[in-house]
DNA sequence: ATAACACTTGAATAATTGCTCAAGTATTCA
DNA sequence: TGAATACTTGAGCAATTATTCAAGTGTTAT
């Protein structure tokens, strides 16, 4: 129906800059590698940090930006933490690029 | 175990660079803006230039890199470049950031 | 031909950002 | 308590990037 176009137009005029803000997040490759390895199953630093290719400070300072974002959850286990995603869309969104770049 | 782990890593890294791309293209508030407001018609580069509140400069360069990375298409009317979407997948990849950023 | 219009392009600049290094906190274990 | 492990944080640096300005191209009208 033409009016729920028209509501969907509103709702992308009202959130196009929180939209932008989390596609800047996902535009970076060490996130975007640390999102699809959490998408896959909990892990803690160290091992994110291996499967990433990247210090441990590196890999901290981006696992920050996630958690602020909403992205990803920490849970505290003894010293380690553990890192898991903290959002059902990222899967969705992850498969829509893939479908665009796949092509 | 540390096996399942590096296989994992090679799953994602055929298009994760590539997906990390379009994310960093989306994630710009000016290209975002030219990408929603072209969503809902042809424009041509003033008329963008209006609806984005940007110079008409500032936004030719925006529209070289969308071009660039095929999401938007030019035409040429005359004096005039009428630019639309050149692909469908964009308006999904908005669904699902817009279900992502109400919450 | 010349002027006006609609862009595009290149260079310069200011701001942002991702990484490294060094130092810090927190938890476990000897 | 002290050492070791696991991670976080802040400062600094190099690289990238969005915007502006000035100059350029191509098309239309006079």
């Amino acid at each position: 129906m033409a009016t729920d176009i028209m509501q969907r137009e509103i709702e992308i005029d009202d959130y196009i800059e929180d939209m932008a803000n989390l596609f800047k997040i996902l535009g970076d490759v060490t996130r975007t590698k640390i999102l699809a390895v959490l998408e896959k199953g909990e892990l803690n630093v160290s091992n994110i940090s291996i499967m990433v290719g990247l210090n441990i400070s590196a890999v901290s300072h981006q696992l920050r930006i996630l958690r602020q974002a909403k992205l990803i959850k920490p849970r505290k286990v003894g010293k380690e933490v553990m890192y898991s995603l903290d959002d059902d869309h990222i899967s969705q969104i992850f498969n829509c690029a893939l479908a665009h770049v796949k092509e």
